[in-house]
DNA sequence: CTGTTAGCGCGTTCAA
DNA sequence: TTGAACGCGCTAACAG
């Protein structure tokens, strides 16, 4: 292994110098330039473990997902690795599969790297981030909000959000509106179901009945399961909202089996569809900000790690109407039509 | 920071002790006992950093692959992680965009990390791992080959599998089937383009003409601008072989907004496509073993990392035919049909 | 601005 | 079996 001592050496200066070359520090052209030639032929990579035993540093941000094949979170990841790559940081990636004892596990790993900074779509409303906190590891929570408060968060306007998508159900006529959201304790989940049920109550002046409301995982099998089970109801739903796009998507399936694609039930999904075909007619996508989701997170995490000091910051993303990339809309266009004339 | 010193004084022994029982080394059960006792009582926890240094080996495993963004590779990386995971490894996820730059940066970033090992989907067939291979760090690539032999290989059967694909069209009737794929020196765009070619030779008995393919990034975009190419053509093509499942998304995209979907177009995608609701009747769809493919890569590098000597070792996957999660079906069940009549 | 010196925390030789 | 001493590769302090 070639070490600095090896390029000082062959430059005809000393290790510090090269070390300051590596890092920046001003040093006499004409030997700065002898160490960029030397360490070139020598093929001389320096040893990040060497300089994080000095340092007690890395750049490392530890990325933690509860879902990686959910496209609404590989998206955030992306967002999350650009802004990070940008400033010389490699991204950890830990899915933590919705388990808090997973993801425990992993924060356990993360700050006896130790990371630079973690970015976390809390597992549930109870995690807890003690571990990093303690030991002065930046965290921003992202999608999710965690126990503490002290981290920084940056989440999407669910609720709000949910009650318009599932307004959008009852203006277009529906009564029964069904609610499918994921599981409980799972803060999107819950505030999605709550959005839902603002707006049921908006529209019917009643509360809404427990039978048309199921939490189950946020899978695409959770959805199916949930279509079933409400469209074998005395009284089914006249439509269904769905709090996810893995939800939303078992929802379809279920319904385009049975010959009930909408407008026979409605639906509304809260999150895209990414890679999706064709979505039948009448499908209400509400579109979430993954993205930017993910650049806010890395932007404040990388504020963090840079020193910034003071009291947990809050964003809340809105879900701006009409726009393909961060609102909602109704899809019926030519792909749909054309998929029914198929 | 509690360090082994501090450790070894409260327990009266020396620091080489405390490394000694930290390791698992043999030492009299009295000091072993003391030397937990105050470890425990100062929350003593091992520097990974110091650890490394000195052995100059982690428990990292770095995963490259080329888009974060499809689940193909997602579920791929998910199945790395399980299998590293359970043997405590930790997953660094990089995502290098089809981009070689990209690539050899995050390999000399590897490399100086140091990472226990590499699982890489190349780039391009000229990928280089000489950064890794000179340094001893063990190479195993999945999805491709890259242009060193001596690192273990994982790869579909894509020749033969596009081929069997591509001739289901033929058997269904279509002469003029036209090839989009992705760019070139990418192997599995390469290999698959082939696959097509031989089963043009063989059901036109001539050399496919040059207008009917088109390679592009594998992207949906991709997809969409290729069939606008190809249905623009004087002489369109009345199938197409689509050889990634984000070109097959965009083609689809296209045929639909064009009323041209199968049977009008016949169409065979290389590569499920993951929480698509409706897929078009008639559409072939050749499912890739991803989670197989990630499971076999991530146990081949273990075993490297465990020591394992010999020349690079190549696995290929079959894809069954048939089979739901490995092999090439029709799908034209519940789902299509109901989306025709919806 | 440069070189010299002294560790960062740990694992691993050697002697005892 | 145990402890003392050394060094992994680098950077922070100091002195020049």
């Amino acid at each position: 292994m070639v070490t600095i001592y090896d390029v000082a050496a062959k430059a005809g200066v000393s290790a510090a110098t090269v070390s300051r070359v590596f890092n920046g520090i001003k040093v006499r052209p004409d030997m700065t330039e002898a160490v960029r030639k030397a360490a070139e032929e020598l093929g001389f990579v320096p040893n990040r473990m060497a300089r994080r035993l000095r340092t007690s540093s890395s750049e490392i941000i530890a990325m933690m997902i509860p879902d990686i094949e959910n496209p609404f979170f590989t998206v955030m990841t992306r967002a999350v690795e650009d802004v990070a790559r940008a400033r010389g940081y490699s991204v950890m990636l830990c899915n933590t599969d919705e388990d808090p004892e997973k993801e425990q596990e992993y924060l356990r790993v993360a700050v006896s790297e130790p990371v630079a900074g973690v970015i976390l779509a809390p597992s549930s409303i109870g995690t807890r981030l003690d571990l990093a906190i303690e030991r002065g590891v930046p965290v921003v929570c992202v999608d999710r909000h965690a126990a503490n408060v002290e981290a920084d968060t940056v989440v999407a306007d669910n609720l709000s959000g949910a009650t318009a998508a599932a307004r959008l159900l009852f203006e277009a006529g529906y009564r029964r509106v069904a609610c499918v959201s994921g599981p409980k304790r799972v803060e999107t989940a819950d505030l999605r179901h709550q959005g839902w049920a603002a707006a049921y109550r908006e529209a019917n002046g009643a509360e809404p009945p427990d039978d048309l409301v199921i939490r189950t995982s946020y899978t695409v099998a959770g959805g199916a399961e949930a279509t079933h089970r409400l469209l074998s109801l005395p009284e089914p739903p006249d439509a269904i909202f769905a709090a996810n796009n893995k939800l939303a998507s078992g929802v379809i399936r279920v319904l385009a089996a049975e010959g009930k694609l909408p407008p026979t039930v409605g639906l509304a999904s809260f999150g895209g569809l990414p890679l999706v075909l064709l979505v039948p007619v009448g499908v209400l996508v509400t579109h979430l900000p993954a993205r930017r989701l993910g650049e806010v997170a890395a932007t404040m995490l990388l504020e963090r790690i840079d020193g910034l000091k003071g009291p947990g910051r809050e964003v809340v993303l809105p879900l701006v109407f009409g726009d393909e990339d961060e609102g909602i809309e109704l899809i019926d266009g030519a792909l749909a039509q054309t998929s029914r004339s198929s």
